[in-house]
Parts: C-alpha cells; sequence; structure tokens
DNA sequence: ATAATTATTTAGATTTGCCTAAATAATATA
DNA sequence: TATATTATTTAGGCAAATCTAAATAATTAT
C-alpha cells in the first residue's frame, strides 16, 4: 500500500499533468504539495524506485501507468466525497475541499462502491469535475466555457474552471449553480462582457469575459 | 492538534478505563495498540506532557480532563461513522469496524455535526454501543442482558457486548439484529439456556447462557 | 559564448513513532 | 524474607518525511 504522502505527491502530479506540458518541474511539485523543493527530490527517487513514476535527475517527471491508477483513484475518491458532502449533508462549494481532502485517503475499495451506489454514480462533482469510474475511465462531458456561448441558445451549467473559495461563494450569492439554466442575451465587443438571463431571475445580468471563461456550460439538449 | 498515533493511544485508554480498572497498565495499552511496551512509555511521557494523561513511572495511567475529551470524541465519530455505514451503504455489522477506524480520525466539526444531523441524531451504534452527544455525554440506556430476562415479558434487542465479526456474523445469520422482538419462553436451571421467540420466526430457538449474556435487550414498554 | 540567474540535487540534521536489548522496579512464589 | 518472575523503563537505533545550507546543473540574459 502507497502512503499518504505518496498518494498525494502522486496526485500533485496527476493535476499538473492535466494541465499541458509533458514533464512536471520538482519546484511546481513542491508549491502543490506545499514543501521544500529539496523534500520533493527525495520523495522522487523514492516512487521512482517503486515505478509509479518515470524521473531522471534534472529531467522531470511523468507518471508510470500504475502511478497513474493510484492518481486517478484518489481523484474518485475525493470527487465522490465531495459529492457527497454536497448533496447528502448540504455543505456549500467552496466547504468541501480540505474535507474531501482528507477523506480521499481513507482506504476500503467495499466503501468507495458502496458510496458510489448510494450517491446514483454520480458523473460529476459538485464543481463540474468528472468522477472517473472503478476503472480509472472519465466518462467527459462536452462542455464549453459560457465566454464561447451563442447568443440565445439555452444551456446549462455543469461546472467550473476556477475552484477557488472565493468565486465559488461569489458564484452561489448571485444564484448560479450546478443544472441552472442560462440564455447569453449579448456579448460586447469591446470588453467580451456577457449579458444573460439566468433561471429563476427575471432580471438580466451582466459578468465580466473573465466570470464567463470559468463557468462550463452545455448546450440544453445535447447528448 | 493532535496526531492519529496520539488519538489512539487515548481511545485505547479509554476503553480500558471503561472496563473497570482505575490505573492501566503499559502492557495492556501495547497489547490494544499492538506495539511494544517500550514505545507505549515512549508515547505515556508524551502525552502526560501535554496534560492528556496522569502518568507516573511504574504506576500506571489515568486520563486527564481534555484526554477524556479527546477520546471520548473520537469514539462518537466512530459510532456515527458505523452508523452511517450500515443504514446508509448497507454494510452489515461485522464489516464496519475496521473502516470507521479509519473515518474517526477525519478532522472537522462542522463535517460531524452535519453527519449526525443527517443521520438523524442517532443514541446508539449499529451493535447498540451509545454514541455521545457533542458535548461528550452518553445518554445510556437501561440495557440488559438477554440472559436476565424474565420469562413471558416481551424485549427488544438495543446490542451486543461480544463485537467479534464471527459473533455478529453468527447473530446475522440466526436472524438477531437490533430492534428485533423476543419472548423468552423457557430458561433451563441446568445451563441457563434459553428458549425464545424471535419476532418474524414461528420456531423456538434455543441459545446458550453464552450467547445470550451477550445480546443487551430493553423491556418493550420502558422509557 | 560567457556570465548571471534559477532550478535541482546532495549532505547533514530533525521529528515522530517505532524497535530490540539491557537495566531496573514491582510482584509473586517458595 | 529471599528469590524468581513479570512489568516497566532506559538506551541506542532505525525509517519516513521533512528541513536548511551548500553544491551542481540547466537556463536565460548579456
Amino acid at each position: 500500500m502507497h502512503s499518504l504522502t505518496e498518494e498525494n505527491y502522486l496526485k500533485a502530479i496527476y493535476k499538473l499533468l492535466e494541465k499541458g506540458e509533458k514533464k512536471i518541474s520538482t519546484t511546481a511539485i513542491a508549491a502543490l504539495v506545499e514543501t521544500a523543493p529539496a523534500s520533493v527530490t527525495d520523495m522522487l527517487k523514492k516512487l521512482a524506485e517503486k515505478k509509479l513514476i518515470r524521473y531522471e535527475k534534472y529531467q522531470g517527471v511523468t507518471l508510470s501507468g500504475s502511478g497513474k491508477k493510484v492518481a486517478v483513484d484518489i481523484i474518485r475518491k475525493h470527487r465522490l466525497w465531495e459529492f457527497f458532502l454536497v448533496e447528502k449533508l448540504g455543505f456549500s462549494w467552496d466547504q468541501v475541499h480540505d474535507i474531501a481532502e482528507q477523506l480521499e485517503h481513507i482506504k476500503s475499495e467495499a466503501l468507495i462502491t458502496r458510496l458510489d451506489h448510494f450517491l446514483g454514480n454520480p458523473k460529476a462533482d459538485p464543481h463540474g469535475d468528472p468522477i472517473p469510474d472503478e476503472h480509472g475511465v472519465f466518462h467527459a462531458l462536452n462542455t464549453i466555457p459560457l465566454s464561447a456561448v451563442t447568443v440565445n441558445v439555452p444551456v446549462i451549467i455543469t461546472g467550473v474552471i476556477d475552484h477557488r473559495p472565493v468565486f465559488l461563494r461569489f458564484l452561489e450569492k448571485e444564484g448560479y449553480a450546478l443544472g441552472k439554466k442560462i440564455l447569453v442575451k449579448e456579448k460586447l465587443e469591446i470588453d467580451q462582457s456577457v449579458t444573460l438571463l439566468l433561471s429563476g431571475s427575471k432580471k438580466l445580468k451582466h459578468i465580466s469575459h473573465d466570470v464567463a471563461r470559468n463557468i462550463l456550460v452545455l448546450p440544453e439538449k445535447t447528448k
């Protein structure tokens, strides 16, 4: 079995790989796991010995097959717990991350199988991030940022890109939530800001391009 | 905050105190936390320094007020999670202990408050053990062992003393469960064995004194 | 291309929790 | 009560994960 710390390193590397780059730097990992770069080097050696990563001095890191599996499994657990915390316990978007960060390390396959079933095998967590299935497969939705939506085509909120509590609290306060309908009425050339109608509210809302590109949506009818 | 290990030591000491003795021995703790006595001595010094226990060389240990609080809190969490695992996720009696042992160390007061509420503020876990409230108060029931029940007085199963999986699986197989009604028809002088009717079944059941004294019951009407 | 800067690794220590072996105290037995 | 046994503690070490400071490699800028 892997230690909690090892799991956190693998998760960090996975997240960095997800963001684009092919080779991950020691410093980037250090920032994510909140530790000194020297400590990261130590851990990378250890993970490489266990064949969880591919690592050569000064050359950066990638995940091996088994390392990726561990990382995806942690992410699956994290997102299932987040879903539980929001849907069953009534937490709000911005409160669940730290708790899920602890729960994701509980070791019991039976627990996750049953939790998944109890929750109705959800496909996405409360932020709209996809939840991989038990084989580690993501059933990704075809979401696009709200900033890219065509005027007068109804869409549904399916997720967010920015996960910072401050952003999530802003959305919540303004009435945005997963599943809500949006109709974009106008996109301003000058600053790409968006004027829209949010289901449940009659008043037009105006949001900046910066906010719009952090909200993910799906055209209403799409399968 | 206390480490997971510290919490487990405090829980072990609490459990031993619960079983009667006033002063707890190093060896007894070592057996419960599955470690060498010498390691226990180390930890006792540490806990004493933090004022979580009262400890003097060769004289055994008791919990301080704050130590007891930590222990009871862990027990509260453990039992709430057990309740969750059985009632919501459908685990059976004998499967939940190890998982709850991990979950009990998750640190979030809000989580436990909400979980407690979600579960309907249960007063006892799936084994019938009382769940302390948020102030650490146990609302103990007036249970008696089935072996002490008067003939022809209907009682309800409220708990067990023996927690071993093997015993729990036996009960489950035989149809005994929390909340089931029992009517004792006869107690044999010779070996104190019990003949009874279990609600749901028409056939008389016979159990040994040893089994009967490990099943806790409550007279049907009692408040 | 050389120098300066930044990133990474090595070296040596620290902390936590654990171990074994040896020493000492407490308890039980003869 | 003296001795044997058992329990507990001390001493010295180990492994995991971390740290700081120093050394080295890679990158960027001149």
